[in-house]
DNA sequence: ACCATAGCGAAAACCATTGTCAACAAGTTT
DNA sequence: AAACTTGTTGACAATGGTTTTCGCTATGGT
């Protein structure tokens, strides 16, 4: 059972809810600080199914006058995947993404042009179901399922 | 239709096969040299789901004699991704790896331990057809499908 | 054999991410 | 509220896989 979900009885909150973070991270003998919320804040505005890089967090911040150094982003990042706040994407080679991993969603996976890099979401829960089933086999306990298809879009062919 | 099967009507060269890299290289204008070879040789000589990266490729020919720029191991791994001979996977965090990508062979997915980090593989037809359809419901052309599933493995639990 | 040019390789450049460490601040104790 | 303990921050350097550069070499066509 999720942490966020030990908190709340009646609801889930979003997980970018402050008493969650709170709970969360007091805890674990975390601190609560202005820079995790601020980072957890950009992620909690980003649109539904935008995927940023530790670079496009650490701008945004700049951008809207912050000041925050790129370690802490790094370091907030990893710690909020670790927490299960997060969930950590390889959708390009070169760079890492981020999104709020609410557990009220179904876990969706990608489609990829190859040419272009354009991305597109859908959800399939046979697909899940599927990696459960083999983690089981194995003797593995599940964390995460990324089902990644790459393709040529319309327009690049 | 790909281009090794072209070359052969009655049956599929493995896509080690000479002759095959021969068309395959000349149909595009590339030219045939001595380290394309050998580093399809090493990939070649690979047990199944064994897993090089760049740099096990270079260690290897390094190994047996060979003289060999990195920047040609490199060079090499992506054109014959291109050409589609090889699978690119990004099993790690920090380093991509390849394998031989026979068209006879249903594609197989990785069961990785977040915490030790084996990789374990399995294959499941069922996938592969699951991103088959949504690739023709956005109207794409599929290359590839990788199905990642992470977890925690028995020892490390 | 000749020649145009694709391909090679050593070294430098790149760039996302991580490590270092002194200064700082969250939460606790007095 | 002040002092204290210790997790956290951020400027900067370091890391490490991958890519670029560019003069030299070797392939394949004429």
């Amino acid at each position: 059972m999720s942490l966020a979900t030990m908190s709340s009885p009646h609801f889930v909150y979003g997980s970018h809810h402050p008493e969650v973070l709170k709970t969360l991270l007091n805890q674990e003998g975390f601190r609560i600080t202005q820079q995790r919320h601020k980072i957890l804040e950009v992620l909690n505005a980003a649109a539904e199914g935008d995927h940023l890089s530790a670079e496009d967090i650490h701008q945004k911040l700049l951008d809207q006058g912050e000041k925050i150094g790129v370690s802490t982003i790094y370091r907030t990042l990893h710690l909020l995947v670790d927490l299960g706040l997060l969930r950590e994407l390889a959708l390009s080679e070169e760079r890492k993404f981020y999104e709020l991993s609410n557990p009220m969603t179904v876990a969706h996976h990608h489609l990829i042009c190859s040419q272009c890099g354009s991305v597109k979401e859908f959800e399939d829960a046979a697909i899940v179901s599927l990696g459960q089933d083999e983690a089981l086999r194995q003797g593995f306990s599940l964390l995460d399922c990324q089902f990644t298809v790459y393709g040529v879009c319309e327009q690049c062919s």
